[in-house]
DNA sequence: CAGGAATGCTAGCGCTGCTAGGATTCAGTC
DNA sequence: GACTGAATCCTAGCAGCGCTAGCATTCCTG
């Protein structure tokens, strides 16, 4: 019994070494250098061991996104919390999601814009994906007036999404990046 | 002179042809489809062949892009001249954005979302992108109040961008996507 | 101590983008 | 009309990719 528990725990530590070493990877040099061999040589295994804890590399990726859902939620609790009041913690959360998304690029990307599969709009989504909608939700919910709570909230976010993800890939000048945030917080707010 | 004439000719009709063939197998089976060699094969030619019209491959998924751009104004402008008065011309630009990129979704991707290296936001960029811009903040012109136009039109274009690449990713279940893009245009329209 | 399961490696498959080098075709010259 | 140089285009191959079959080795169990 207790061997087992103690493989089972080696093994889930070396699972999240894998994970550990894929996200330093990736935000060290970006995506297109997390290679199978690298991350192998890294993790300081062969490369089949990474098969034998996850389907593909996709799965990798899937595990880091859901990291990184995990500390986007809580850095807009942090900023929901930190928030004068109610009806100012929109322009707090937003800032820090625009703020994540600068910080941690190829965190943001593997979460939001490639395409791996991970269910989003489900019940079975990943908890703290349903939590840093929530956290968004709450920030929105002041503004909503008579329109769907859930609705706007996905509107804004992709609005919010729309402003990092175009800034990003440089479609945007980086440098009125907050004027637009605040163009764009100015229509949601009421 | 009349030689070289007619072989530039047909180099510039091969080249059409390969950014064709090239639109055409991403539409049909995906841009991971279009590999060099596949390519090569549908144009009948050698793979080098490629090499010696574009760069890399990045190079030619740059030029399906540029075609995009052009389509992409075209159906803009129609939907804007279509429009009942200027007021509702935004409603209706808007929906033939997201139209697009619905018909379109891989071409969507290679002009937005893919990291092609390709200037945007700076005078240098393909005409058909400043048209596509500009088609956008005629649109929006009359709803921008003391708002900078330039800025305001950035940021609608981040919410339809959002509400484009968020759907597609299905990271939003696509059943509410009109009513989504009404809230955005509601808060957008003065 | 023997048998069997679990573990992790080496080696390799079929694919990718891209390129070096040589064969072939073509245009202009004597 | 034969010769030369340039332009054209193909064959073959490199290094790297994600992924896996099959064999050693290690470890636990009876």
């Amino acid at each position: 019994m207790s061997i087992q528990a103690r493989r089972e725990r080696e093994r889930a530590k070396r699972e999240k070494l894998i994970i550990t070493a894929a996200r330093e990877l990736a935000e060290a040099e970006g995506w297109e250098a997390v290679t199978t061999r690298r991350l192998a040589e890294r993790v300081e295994y062969s490369q089949p061991v990474l098969y034998s804890h996850f389907k593909n590399k996709g799965a990798i990726m899937v595990a880091v996104a859901v990291e990184g859902f995990a500390d986007l939620a809580g850095e807009m609790r942090a900023a929901r919390a930190a928030a004068p009041d109610v009806r100012r913690a929109l322009a707090e959360v937003g800032a820090a999601y625009t703020a994540f998304a600068d910080r941690h690029p190829v965190l943001y990307d593997v979460m939001f814009n490639q395409a791996v599969d991970l269910p989003f709009a489900t019940a079975d989504a990943p908890a703290a994906l349903h939590a840093g909608f929530d956290e968004l939700a709450e920030a929105v919910s002041p503004h909503a007036g008579g329109d769907d709570l859930g609705l706007l909230t996905e509107t804004f976010w992709a609005g919010l999404h729309g402003l990092v993800t175009l800034t990003r890939g440089a479609r945007l000048p980086r440098e009125a990046h907050q004027r637009r945030l605040e163009l764009l917080l100015a229509r949601f707010t009421r």
